[in-house]
DNA sequence: CTGAAAGCGCTTACAG
DNA sequence: CTGAAAGCGCTTACAG
């Protein structure tokens, strides 16, 4: 019976069962350090840590170092279905690498995302990463002040000396509008994301830009205050009361594209024939509804693991520049768009 | 310039700008110490340390009190969306009270949810909550062996003495299986889940026990090996190669559904026409689909949110015997059932 | 290669 | 009400 009872196995314990000081079990048990003893002290006591079933304090150990081997991920709310795959990439990368990942929802709240990256730090995280910038972000600021160490997923802030994942908006923008141009579109609508959020932000500038470009018309915009169904439904609406000759509309992301097909719906509309509309993101399950929703991939799970890459070189030591990766969307062609028919 | 450097300001530094032991600015800053303080000794370190920019070490703290405000969730997979919600609400109950939780997937891999609660007892957690459960379960046993203190939820092992969030499953079978009945169906089959997860058994016994009762014809069964959609597929064409007489088939959970929708579709039949299909657990957007899936919908928010409510009480130490809560499910009727054609 | 000591930043009996 | 000391379980210079 290798007893793991309440009172815990130490160091101590194994070096006294060994007649050793604890801190040659210490080098023993420590990759980097064991080199420094005799193959038969690590191999004894190798061998009694795990008959006695030792196992490792990481909170001592942590306080010791000054560094937890922990991860803090902020995302605004892990029910949204385009955060758990960007969460399992990071996961999946940084757990072999022996971190810990702690993930906190701010829902989109600045105060909560500032008070959570405070427990974070409390708890002594390696480093952090954000699937909740801002373009002008508090807390990220905050974390530049600290030299605490992080990268931004998904969204970036407006300087450009930060470590961030993102996608190529200004291409998946280039991709929606080329297909509904092909499409023979010519009055399009937009219903843009926040615009505190880059995603936001760059997806609303390139749509008016690209469509500038195409001599089209660009400026049938209408805001959304958040990347919700409700606030798709809303935004339809409220673009529809204030023009009403566009054919197609580009969602800022899927869910405003969700809630735009709602509008249109009750509107006693149809998609696609009266209206085209697409999605970006490509979040599960949109092959299966009823239209199947034209969007724009993201490779979210890649995202989540090239973030998490990186922060493992920035908390590597390794003081580079910081870089911002951009990543490319791809263009899916499903039931939600079809020929303009004016 | 209340700089917060690398250099952290501890306690001592707090003391030191004071002219106090360390240790009562330990206690000024502790809710249940600081009785014991005078009034304008604890005003005097509140805002010397705010000033200073102190902030508590966690690792240290818990250290030596031997507790570490940290809870550890194992899932199956944070992609399945069954479980964004459930972790939500463990959250939205856990951190309120002060606790940081560290959620971790186990890809129903029993070696990856050992080891994943080993680490995370490394890190002194002060509990867990289990949604990967299997009927016998060694992460679970060795967790009773341990003392650590855990409730399970959505799905139970096999033994009664440990705490539970699960759903009433019979009265969720029974939900599905009177809405078919009533519908004229009267064989129907089943495509179970796995049967080393308690909802799967469970489900799978209800069903055949609700069938004999009922005396309808109660062996349609087909054993899925995973939750998942593809495994839907194969097991609804199993089923088809080994009997086709049945018109209706309950999915063991919305996963399985859809699966069984594709493989319907592919075999050039239509639901709810010539199949009509039930889900189970109402995952998100099911209502959108094509067809929308006519399923039982579970509490998964307030499962995750009574889950933390109970391993906090667990935790608080009133040492009361294990509770197994069964939550209620809710018959959702959408368009994936009609009545039968026969 | 190994030991003894100091210390990471807290908390908490024990005195007074 | 406050201080001084000990200690949580590790790690790591410093000696030898």
């Amino acid at each position: 019976m290798s007893s793991v009872r309440k009172g815990k196995v130490t160091i101590r314990d194994v070096a006294e069962e060994l007649g050793v000081h604890h801190s040659t079990v210490s080098r023993a048990l420590s990759p980097e350090k064991r080199s420094k003893i005799s193959p038969e002290v690590v191999k004894k006591v190798e061998s009694t840590a795990k008959r006695l079933g030792y196992f490792p304090n990481l909170l001592a150990s942590s306080l010791k170092q000054n560094r937890s081997f922990a991860v803090g991920v902020l995302v605004p709310d892990l029910t949204n279905p385009l955060f758990p795959p960007i969460i399992r990439g990071i996961q999946d990368t940084l757990e072999p690498a022996g971190f810990t990942v702690i993930t906190a929802n701010t829902d989109h709240d600045e105060d909560k995302a500032f008070e959570a990256m405070q427990i974070m730090q409390s708890r002594s995280i390696d480093g952090l990463i954000f699937a909740t910038a801002r373009r002008d972000d508090p807390t990220v600021e905050q974390c530049i002040r600290n030299e605490t160490r992080f990268v931004l997923v998904n969204r970036k802030v407006d300087r450009d000396d930060t470590n961030a994942i993102i996608i190529d908006e200004d291409l998946g923008i280039r991709l929606v509008l080329d297909h509904l141009i092909e499409l023979g579109h010519s009055r399009i609508a937009h219903i843009a994301g926040p615009q505190d959020a880059s995603t936001g932000f760059e997806r609303a500038r390139s749509f008016s830009e690209y469509l500038r470009i195409r001599n089209l018309q660009h400026d049938l915009i209408e805001y959304a205050e958040k990347f919700t169904v409700t606030e798709g439904q809303r935004a339809f609406n409220a673009l529809r009361a204030k023009q009403d000759n566009f054919t197609a509309v580009v969602g800022g992301n899927d869910l405003l594209a969700l809630g735009c097909i709602d509008a249109i719906r009750e509107a006693g509309f149809a998609v696609p024939s009266d209206y085209s509309v697409t999605g970006y993101d490509d979040i599960p399950f949109l092959d299966r509804m009823s239209p199947a929703l034209t969007t724009v991939s993201i490779p979210t799970y890649e995202m989540g693991a090239q973030a998490a890459s990186m922060l493992l070189e920035a908390i590597g030591g390794t003081n580079k520049s910081p870089v911002i990766l951009k990543m490319q969307p791809k263009m899916i062609v499903r039931d939600s768009t079809a020929a303009a028919n004016n």
